[in-house]
DNA sequence: ACCTGAACACCGTTCAAGT
DNA sequence: ACCTGAACACCGTTCAAGT
């Protein structure tokens, strides 16, 4: 007879449950809502899906594979210091615009929601390009982190609404950027252009 | 005749929720295995707080007050460089000692579920006392957000297994803290004693 | 005054039955 | 080969009924 075509697809179901996490928070990302927006049951999702865990970890990874397109460019910049400063403020742009799926994606999920290592790398590349011609080799992946850190350590603290209160957050976090920046230059195996002392911005 | 008579309370309620939450995270965290363990049924539980989500704030807030007491007198110590070391060090014990509960603290909550303003000042008063005396008054809330911030990020990035490949995380720890004070130091009113240039540790 | 069983509206997920 | 209704085991929460 007429076998049932396909109604949806997977790729379908991934933008409408990216769409549903940035709208509602993770409450809202239920498998029925997913399923209605794509025109289709709930049960037929496990069609494509084995879970709603699956679900939220290829919306993590989609969302990760926009972050790598943003940062790749800038991880060449011939000064380091500038192309460090560019990641970390294209890096808060990114998360400021979707929020909902950046806290996702430092929680503790399950081993089977974490992206893959080598998407992981791929994020990870253009800053640690950038701090191996900072710091060396040696450093780099250290520096890396501890700018990773503090990025999403600031990010963080302004999603959950800590700055609130005063100040200019943008001129914040480039100030706080700087800070660490060039108490990581104070490790360069080159010494930096000019004094080693760290100007005052 | 004889009406019933009390069978739990909300101090033990809030201590069966804190251990449900940090052996088994939130999922295990419902209200009938938080009932089961003070030994009542679930809907009692309805008697002492109007939500599960009161009783997720009640955890965060006792949780924050035992972090206000390890943080308080560290807040006095004579060198500010050395109180700063030491308040991220022991932030930072505290939160690998509580993780599931840590996590939470960051989230975003429901204006419900944030602690009191006045909770959030106790917090952070020994770290505001610090960086007052290194940077000055002026200064002082954005060095305490900066390093605030930065704690946190690493600790976030730890919890979720970006460290699991190489490195003291310990010394890595110190030394981005370290960096990022020497930076801010940079900002100081007044020199510190010494050269002005941060010394390779 | 507190406790309880039963019920309600939701979840995610499974599966036999349809086309 | 995909879709669906019905069902299952769970949630949080409400409430009338017990003591």
């Amino acid at each position: 007879v007429s076998p049932a075509r396909a109604r949806t697809s997977l790729d379908e179901i991934v933008a409408a449950g990216r769409e549903l996490l940035e709208t509602g928070g993770p409450d809202a990302l239920t498998m029925q809502a997913v399923a209605q927006r794509v025109g289709v049951k709930a049960p037929s999702l496990y069609k494509r899906l084995p879970s709603r865990e699956a679900l939220v970890a290829a919306i993590v990874s989609e969302t990760l594979e926009d972050l790598v397109r943003d940062l790749t460019p800038l991880g060449r910049h011939p000064d380091p210091l500038v192309g460090l400063r560019a990641v970390a403020t294209s890096y808060r742009a990114f998360a400021l615009t979707h929020p909902r799926t950046y806290e996702l994606l430092f929680q503790v999920l399950a081993s089977d929601s974490r992206p893959t290592p080598e998407l992981n790398e791929r994020v990870t590349a253009p800053l640690m390009a950038l701090t191996t011609r900072l710091v060396g080799a040696e450093r780099a992946l250290e520096a890396a982190r501890l700018v990773t850190a503090f990025a999403h350590g600031f990010i963080s603290m302004e999603l959950a609404g800590a700055f609130r209160l005063g100040g200019d957050v943008d001129e914040a976090f480039g100030f706080g950027v700087d800070a660490l920046i060039h108490g990581l230059a104070g490790w360069s195996p080159r010494r930096s252009s000019g004094s080693r002392c760290s100007s005052r911005r």
